[in-house]
DNA sequence: TGTTGGCATGTGCACGGTCACAATTGTGAA
DNA sequence: TTCACAATTGTGACCGTGCACATGCCAACA
């Protein structure tokens, strides 16, 4: 049996309803689950479908609902760790029948912070998630008045488009292994001081040392970066002043643990680290990372879930419990070595 | 100056035409930057969008056209390396005016793949750049008949829509290091069996070693994580019956140094590492890791630029010079200790 | 028997652009 | 002045789908 008219185009529902010998309307109504309508007609159509390999249109859908079904994200992969958070935030996307279309943050200027969002903006998403959350991100979002939804990954809980996620009681975790360790004299190797959960985690480490009573030095801003993590411990470890490192994720304390090594300290006795991420590779750093986890892919998932309630209209966004980061106790940090 | 009429939707191309005291026709042409406008006439135009926040809906575009702009990216990224190469896709397919839409695998099984490539098809993609080349996912491709054209971001060079990077010879150079070192009993540590890629390298391992005559063990056939190179590492090193290993990856390289310095190894005294991607991290392993660079934002320009000559018609694709990777010399290898 | 109402289906238009073609205006040469 | 022709602008149909509304059908009930 072959396939009777579609000549250069795909097939439109009209074509399935012809075939069918029904109106494109009853075709509209299958592909929408109505529930009216009469098993045997259904049959008719599915089976229409199946020989033509119709396809849907997305555009002509978008286009009379006015809803693109597709979600904006926004992330800045280069600099930041887990990649894992992005394939979480697909498949809960993907799971709930949204597209996602993402763009990257190629620098960290406005100008190509305003670039992204335009992009996303020009394909009609429906909503915008942050992965990359600085606070010139959502600056843009306001002076461009961009009114769709937008929800972002991580934050310190000041918005209210933002998950809980408790970057602060994470950092201080960390902060408190080193304290209880032993430790008096630690470093925080900051995150961008612009990045909305940097300063969540700063603020956590200055909070437990200043509650601690533990004298604080002045944190090192840095970038994400391994090389950052690098270069901050070679200037820092000409002046051995210090036993402990608290690094704001894993990538920069890996640079670190390298510096280390080159400068000929014996990990961990001779200096502690604890990162920020747990991403997978720290697990098998040596000596394996003490860092504090947060689960990406619940995260994500959540993350999808309320900017989906926000899409549905009016609900109050339900905030769920709290997200709260676990210390993961591995290698690389033990008491202070005299 | 208020805004004048947009009552509850967003402005359309009419809206502007009132405005402007044109025709709709007239705005289309402004916005597709048609040659004979009068010069005031477009002023006049832009002036209207520019007040009215006007945006060209993308979905009547797609609809009328009959082309979405639109590519799917099908990736595996929780299992692979550098997602610098997605980022490098995204960016070059956004500077060509076209739009990305991502597809994760979550899994390697056939269900999976397939449920992918529908998600990709159903939002009517132009193009579909595969960035996790599993033998697999071609024989979907074949298989679901998807007749729109695809390219795969790394190959063997079999296919036709596949760029030119040579795997074989990156391998072979990480291999002709070690031998050149002096080492004569060298393991393998290849990726999954069924990912072209990994078979690639798998190939140019074997063939380098035959050629130069040291004798070859069987490759392990790993899953490119950190955890499988740990694993394999603790089994190898019962045995200690190699000086050398080329890993297929650098996240199963740093896991296999674990292994070694769990197994109190020195290195690379009692162990020469090699591992491949050189990802942004592989500088800061102790010791730093000894890799295959390649350089995948060119990699990623390039794979667009070749979709899209496969896009705008039956030009003929220009396979540009192939890609030869680069052997990066860091401290994980050393001639062997006897 | 007529009325009511729910189910199943059909009709026509709207969505916001683009395309083909027609109409109008402007310009220079005969 | 008039004509040919290019430059500029307008008109109406169309892309594929969903929505509002209308219609036909059949069963239940007064």
């Amino acid at each position: 049996m072959t396939i009777e008219l579609p000549k250069g185009r795909a097939p439109s529902i009209r074509d399935v309803a012809r075939l069918a010998g029904v109106s494109h309307q009853t075709v509209s109504r299958v592909l929408n689950d109505h529930p009216s309508i009469r098993d045997s007609t259904k049959a008719k159509v599915l089976q229409v479908m199946e020989d033509l390999q119709y396809r849907p249109n997305r555009a002509a859908r978008a286009l009379s609902r006015g809803r693109s079904r597709t979600i904006g994200l926004l992330s800045a992969e280069s600099a930041y760790g887990p990649a894992s958070s992005i394939a979480a935030i697909q498949d809960a996307a993907q799971e709930a029948g949204y597209y996602v279309n993402t763009a990257n943050l190629t620098s960290v200027d406005t100008e190509s912070i305003e670039a992204a969002l335009e992009h996303l903006m020009n394909q009609s998403v429906e909503g915008i998630v942050v992965i990359a959350p600085q606070v010139r991100v959502f600056d843009a979002l306001e002076q461009l008045s961009i009114d769709v939804p937008f929800v972002t990954l991580q934050s310190t809980g000041r918005l209210d488009n933002s998950l809980s996620v408790d970057q602060m009681t994470g950092a201080r975790q960390a902060t408190r292994h080193l304290i209880d360790l032993g430790h008096r004299s630690i470093y925080h190797l900051a995150g961008p001081q612009d990045w909305i959960e940097a300063e969540a985690r700063m603020r956590g480490f200055l909070d437990e040392m200043w509650e601690m009573d533990v004298p604080t030095m002045a944190p090192i801003l840095g970038d994400w970066t391994a090389d950052f993590g690098y270069r901050a411990g070679r200037e820092l470890l000409r002046r051995r002043d210090f036993t402990a490192i608290f690094a704001s994720n894993d990538l920069m304390a890996l640079g670190f643990m390298h510096a280390c090594r080159e400068a000929g300290l014996d990990l961990p006795r001779d200096m502690s680290i604890v990162g920020y991420d747990d991403i997978p590779e720290a697990a098998h750093f040596w000596p394996p990372l003490t860092t504090v986890r947060q689960d990406f892919a619940v995260l994500g998932r959540r993350c999808i879930a309320l900017l989906l309630s926000n899409l549905s209209g009016g609900v109050p966004i339900e905030r769920s419990d709290p997200i709260i980061p676990e210390l993961i106790v591995r290698g690389s940090t033990a008491p202070p070595a005299f």
